[in-house]
DNA sequence: AATCCGGGGCC
DNA sequence: GGCCCAGGATT
């Protein structure tokens, strides 16, 4: 008993200490809340999403936005709002249009989900848009922030937003040096958002401290010389504005090596629609070798490609199969071109080698285009031809559209 | 708990 | 080249 009183008074010390010498002003909910939201409504941007209480389009510019600068997903905010002004719109229209329109966004899951959702709101529930946080989050592509950004923005619902704005900013201003990318982390910051939101404003509250993430606080060189929060930030008063937040998450990069074949023939393109549980699964490309561990070496370079760059060669019917199962490379040749006469072709050199970054793959591609010359039933059923006219409409990886445009539009 | 999913912009 | 972005699904 004596122990513990005397471990109370303790404590009491050390806290007046603590936040009498070492550390800034406490800061309320109140006081945290007034300055973000005094600061937001002299520095906020006029975007679009933030002109309605349209659950609909809030819930589109939060699908666009995961993961993707305002900068960047404005303008295919503006195009979808314009090609799908309402759900039902969204709902009956074909996938490869909502990807088409997606093309060049990257996280084409998202697009997906977004559709399928949209069919699930239209059909199932009737046209009406869930009505709280916890209805959202059941919706498939909705996590735990965009549900609570849709929820609090359109119904006002007092649930924290928490993203990559909320976590920095929390952490500064808190000193809160827990792991964001950590389950505990993930734990406090969303207790601590929480626990700073005005609930009787809750929309106003999260628009604003996002903002202020974005633009005020932001991950490299926060302007701390005129932020309204500087005299109550632990990381400024600590010089830890550099280090805050923690997120020691590390992502590894696999590395990649493509080589695309460009079958024309007639003037049609042979595209090949992705699926499975790989990159840009929905989307269409050329029809791919993919080398698993080293580069291909370069045809020419091995003395057996040069007779098929000038005279043609030949196309394997196990094509296909070489295709969805990778290939052995010391077969390369034989297995993908040499086993059967059924067509003839020419091919050109291969092009240059491109290097496309995505977040965990580094993936180096080549091109080869292959022009057919006669075609026969076997090849036709392998290989699947779009005229130019459709293939501008249909969705496509940017490595993709890139090359098209470069050389074929 | 760890891994995967894009593309662009910034330093 | 490394980091980040109005994150979420899958395993």
């Amino acid at each position: 008993m004596l122990l513990r009183l005397k471990n109370s008074i303790f404590g009491l010390v050390l806290y007046f200490l603590k936040n009498s010498f070492y550390s800034p002003k406490v800061l309320s909910q109140q006081d945290f809340s007034e300055k973000i939201i005094t600061w937001y409504n002299a520095n906020k941007r006029d975007l679009p999403w933030r002109n309605t209480q349209n659950p609909y389009y809030i819930w589109l510019s939060e699908i666009i936005l995961q993961q993707t600068r305002v900068a960047q997903g404005q303008p295919y905010y503006e195009r979808f709002v314009e090609k799908y002004p309402t759900l039902k719109d969204l709902a009956n229209a074909p996938t490869d249009d909502v990807l088409r329109l997606w093309q060049g966004l990257g996280y084409y899951s998202r697009a997906r989900n977004m559709h399928e959702t949209a069919k699930y709101i239209f059909e199932d529930l009737q046209n009406i848009f869930p009505l709280d946080y916890k209805a959202l989050l059941s919706l498939k592509g909705v996590g735990t922030y965009t549900a609570a950004a849709i929820a609090s923005f359109a119904y006002n619902e007092p649930v924290a937003v928490l993203d990559g704005n909320v976590f920095r900013v929390l952490a500064r201003v808190f000193g809160e040096n827990t792991d964001i990318s950590s389950p505990a982390g993930a734990k406090i910051f969303s207790k601590l958002s929480n626990e700073m939101l005005d609930k009787t404003n809750a929309s106003l509250h999260n628009q604003a401290i996002m903002e202020f993430g974005a633009l005020q606080c932001t991950p490299a060189k926060p302007n701390c010389m005129y932020c309204p929060l500087v005299s109550e930030c632990v990381a400024y008063a600590q010089g830890k504005q550099n280090i805050l937040p923690i997120k020691n998450k590390k992502i590894k990069v696999k590395e990649r090596f493509f080589d695309y074949f460009i079958f024309e023939f007639e003037g049609k393109i042979a595209l090949k629609k992705r699926f499975d549980n790989d990159i840009w699964s929905g989307l269409y490309d050329f029809y791919l070798v993919e080398n698993l561990t080293t580069p291909s070496p370069s045809l020419e370079s091995r003395g057996v490609m040069s007779p098929y760059l000038e005279s043609g060669g030949v196309i394997s019917p196990y094509l296909e199969e070489e295709f969805r199962g990778g290939f052995d490379e010391n077969n390369y040749l034989e297995d993908a071109f040499l086993k059967d006469n059924l067509s003839f072709f020419s091919i050109k050199k291969p092009s240059k080698t491109y290097k496309h970054i995505l977040t965990h793959q580094k993936i180096k591609v080549r091109f080869f285009e292959v022009k057919i010359n006669k075609i026969n039933d076997k090849i036709a059923s392998m290989l699947v031809f779009y005229d130019l006219e459709e293939i501008k409409n249909l969705p496509k990886p940017i490595l993709i559209a890139n090359y098209l445009e470069e050389y074929y539009f």
